[in-house]
DNA sequence: TAAAATTACTGAACGGTGTTTATTTTGCAA
DNA sequence: TTGCAAAATAAACACCGTTCAGTAATTTTA
């Protein structure tokens, strides 16, 4: 049965054609700024083939945000050979300031946009999210193993950690920081994070 | 000249009524979710009655928003009072936490929505916030000079809990801590919080 | 190979949005 | 009572996400 074969190739390539065009236009544009009808422009099909192979906006918002999630895992993934569970804990930090920093829109996607509706609890989308709080969890719990730490929930210091950076970033993407002088502020940002896990630190 | 004078008052009473109407519906329902009909459909009048009150949605935002740095910098005033300035750090995310807790879509119009353009930088709309700034980091230098934290710079200090503060009840209100036990969530925050404080005490 | 059936695609519509403009209604002054 | 300025509006514009009936292309069947 190769022509079946084919035809599921196919239409996985005309679901790959969609996410890529969108992905584009999301990071550049934002997605409240980029419209169906404006993917399928760009990929010269109707609005309505989209919906062949997306049940709606926030399928494609899903599928974005697992991308990000990949990229930031992988980002992860690049500190997690460090034998110091501080030093791991330092490199996660520097890594997702760095990714923030370069990725906004997918950040924004990620952590800052209003959820679709309350369908990303229930749903998996939100599992590589997961993931990603529990490389963290691991690593605070290993800092925590080694007598590293102040805290002791580890539950508490990773959303401690967590937090302290997410709340940065989301109010610089957000703009709420205009009265920090622009230049100083990735200097700020960076050495809150650390001092951040200096003071954690035993 | 009673009339004009009336007059003026009668056009200071319609901009109310219309930011009254808006404000429930946003506090209610969201600002993406109540539009300028349904606003207009409330107050019994046409929807380009508005516009002749306010330029566009975002001017009725922005209106809204001072409402909320309002209510939030009369719950900072509360705290003023307290002589021991570490009191009144304490205070003051303790202040900051129950008013996320008790308005969080003024909370989500003031520092997660995306800002309609760059303008509220220009705009002095969000000088309200600024003060609610300028009153965490005074109370902060005024910790620093009473020799009672670990950090010297406090703008750094004060980012660094103002972002902690921000960052749990973002994730919170944006659903993005699902996987924290919801009965626990609260009490997990308050503790947070508490332990950044004792934490950048001396 | 011709007809039938399945699949892929799309034009047009539905009901919604923020906003503008030409027009009508209203309330006061002369 | 008439004339005029101010206030309110109906209707339109240009979008949006989404649906659906219908067309075009392709594969299967006879």
């Amino acid at each position: 049965m190769g022509i079946s074969e084919r035809k599921e190739r196919e239409k996985l390539q005309m679901r790959q054609l969609v996410l890529a065009a969108a992905t584009e236009m999301f990071i550049q544009e934002g997605y409240d700024r980029t419209s169906i009808r404006n993917i399928a422009e760009k990929i010269e099909y109707s609005p309505a083939t989209i919906y062949l192979y997306f049940k709606d906006k926030t399928e494609i918002l899903e599928a974005i945000m697992e991308q990000g999630f990949g990229i930031l895992n992988q980002e992860f993934a690049k500190i997690l050979h460090l034998e110091d569970p501080m030093e791991r804990l330092k490199g996660m930090a520097d890594r997702y300031l760095h990714f923030a920093h370069d990725f906004p829109e997918y950040y924004d996607l990620m952590f800052i946009m209003k959820t679709p509706v309350e369908n990303v609890v229930e749903q998996d989308d939100w599992d590589c999210g997961h993931q990603a709080y529990i490389t963290l969890f691991e690593t605070v719990q290993a800092c925590q193993e080694a007598g590293k730490l102040k805290i002791e929930d580890p539950h508490a210091a990773s959303l401690m950690l967590w937090s302290i950076l997410h709340g940065m970033v989301s109010l610089h993407i957000r703009k709420r920081l205009i009265f920090f002088p622009e230049t100083q502020l990735d200097a700020i940002v960076h050495h809150c994070a650390s001092e951040m896990v200096r003071l954690i630190a035993v």
